[in-house]
DNA sequence: ATTAGCAGTCAATTCTATTGAGTGCTAACA
DNA sequence: TGTTAGCACTCAATAGAATTGACTGCTAAT
């Protein structure tokens, strides 16, 4: 036989490649060359897919975690599969069943869908699902309304442009009909709608007392007295927030085969804080270079020791112009991509229309 | 010597099994005869000692996990320890400092009071702290309010007695002004508050539609428009919620020392649904009995096999007259309860001057 | 370029022996 | 009658040795 065409060899490399991973992912261990050297489309002895699988590791796509253990992928191997050689997978038809229904009833309250999305994405993925809502200050105001709930009682409620909306119980500083309240509302209103969250919580204070004096009598005592709370309120709260569902799913992975791994893990998933920098960090950076808009965190190149057997397939979603969150799933690096890209993405559309923007 | 009266036999046998526990719940693993035989106030001799637990066994409060181990409590044990032997540890001062500094700073929303305070639960802890939060329905109707938010939208805000609110961006069914906005939230408090929002939950479009004939007009042709939206929001959403935090904590323990015993837990604890019938119920009953105020359940006790080896220290609060909560911390039996229920009794306290009932 | 065959590697499993912490019981003692 | 010393016995835990078997790498033949 002639020299094979370089084309012809890295093609079989790249099928052979694909056939490792996906057996890999199935049974979660080492897959020797015998175990390959007879699927669909290759038709070579174990030998021969041995000095393949040989060059294959020298490239730095697989692994053996022992020399007389069969081969692996590792991040790089990932990452190539995921790159060039993903088959997406369609849904089946009852999970877009479920999506839907899920959705249709519409669910009122922005949180509330946001929290039944991460569930959604941990039950259809069996893997952890999350969402990673928004930071309300990204947004603009949209309306500040006062309303008295009793004598002593107050309920400030600020509604943001992206839905979201932050609400507090006042005890009253004062006195005031309910005509009174309205004319709060309507004064700030009148001269904050629309600004950015995130100006007017460092300088709100500042900026409606500058306006106060403009007016008098008591219109100007009432607003002195709700300046306070309303820039508290603007301060406080202008977190995001990480739901994380499903953790359970993914302890029952073979890679977390020690309790003091999986402690560790749980550990970690826990840590709100730490998650949350870590996903914001990884996928605005991921999101950037992927065309197809769904981004893939692959094992360590988040560079978090204990998420090093976990990959995130995740979606940045928007409620408002300039407002992202992001959504997505977290599972062992072990996982069929090409559904669980297919699964974000799905849910993603879902959950656009249905906070309708 | 004369025959031991029957009371000092059993102050000595309480202060074994006292001993004992303590030792067991320090050391986390079987107690021997000898470890216990010369603690203070106890001058015998580990074969003296051996007769005791002898008998502490055979009336069941202690057993062994094999013929030549030491003793460990059983749940008898622990709840005789809970019931009749338990000294109450004060809290220390860096420790009330905390819970001081988390509350005094008001946080508005009670939702997020709640939601910190099971954190507070967990930190101080070091095990899993929980916070049931209450049904809005037992509740009463404190205020609606139609809010505008922009020429296509309506955010429908409703306050319960109790300080939670739930909130609905409706796409608005027609074309308002302001003051006709206001006519409708006026109409519907006149007539709704104060009521029971479980009774209006059922029937309140009835109810709505009973009265909407009296009005004429412009009036009711607007009224007709929020009567389905304000009632399936009053449908929706009275679910109550449990916050759980600290997960983490209790998987170090060297009860769950195998993988399958901590996924297990794990799933149990992140199955809400399960886990808030549960609580509720059991608390309730230990409640119902207990003097003290803070409940305590101990292990089996709960009848739930993925729980058996841990314990709960919980306390009911209010909101409202009849709106209560549960918070409390979760972890393993072996706990020192001492601590948990003055923890639990400090954050109780701060949470009910925090909420300022 | 491919392949059969063989020597070599190494985790996993099973079995055995050893250790040591701790008990129960009995007989002696105060 | 209550307490104690002493001894035989039990049993989990640990360590070591032997065996197995699933792989690979390499070489020589095709």
């Amino acid at each position: 036989m002639r020299v094979l065409e370089q084309e012809e060899k890295k093609r079989r490399k790249n099928r052979l490649l694909q056939t490792v991973i996906l057996e890999y992912i199935r049974t979660a261990s080492p897959v020797a060359s015998g175990a390959v050297s007879h699927t669909e489309g290759m038709q070579l002895s174990p030998a021969t897919v041995r000095n393949m699988l040989h060059e294959l590791e020298k490239e730095g796509f697989l692994t053996q975690p022992h020399t007389s253990a069969g081969r692996l992928p590792t991040d790089k191997g990932y990452r190539y599969y995921v790159d060039y050689l993903l088959h997406l997978q369609e849904l089946l038809g009852e999970e877009r069943q479920k999506i839907e229904q899920e959705y249709e009833r519409r669910l009122g309250e922005i949180e509330t869908i946001l929290s039944r999305t991460s569930r959604m994405l941990a039950y259809l993925s069996h893997q952890a699902g999350f969402v990673l809502r928004p930071k309300m200050e990204v947004s603009t105001l949209q309306r500040m309304e006062l309303i008295a709930c009793d004598d002593t009682h107050i309920l400030l409620v600020l509604v943001a442009k992206n839905g979201f909306i932050r609400y507090r119980l006042l005890r009253s500083p004062g006195l005031f009909n309910e005509e009174e309240l309205r004319r709060v509302s309507h004064w700030v209103n009148k001269r904050f709608q629309g600004k950015n969250l995130k100006d007017l919580c460092g300088n709100f204070d500042r900026e409606m007392r500058d306006q106060i004096w403009q007016e008098a009598g008591r219109l100007e005592e009432i607003l002195k007295s709700f300046a306070e709370p309303i820039a508290e309120m603007l301060q406080t709260h202008t977190e995001e927030e990480l739901l994380l569902e499903g953790t359970a799913n993914i302890l029952s992975t073979p890679e977390v085969s020690q309790v003091g791994s999986m402690r560790r893990l749980v550990e970690t998933l826990e840590d709100k804080q730490e998650m949350l920098a870590l996903l914001k960090k990884e996928i605005q950076k991921a999101e950037s270079k992927s065309k197809k808009g769904v981004s893939v965190v692959i094992g360590d190149e988040a560079r978090v020791p204990e998420l090093r057997d976990l990959s995130v397939v995740a979606k940045a979603f928007e409620t408002d112009k300039n407002t992202v969150g992001v959504l997505g799933i977290l599972g062992p690096k072990r996982m069929e991509y090409g559904r669980m890209v297919s699964l974000v993405e799905a849910i993603y559309g879902a959950l656009q229309k249905a906070i309708g923007v």
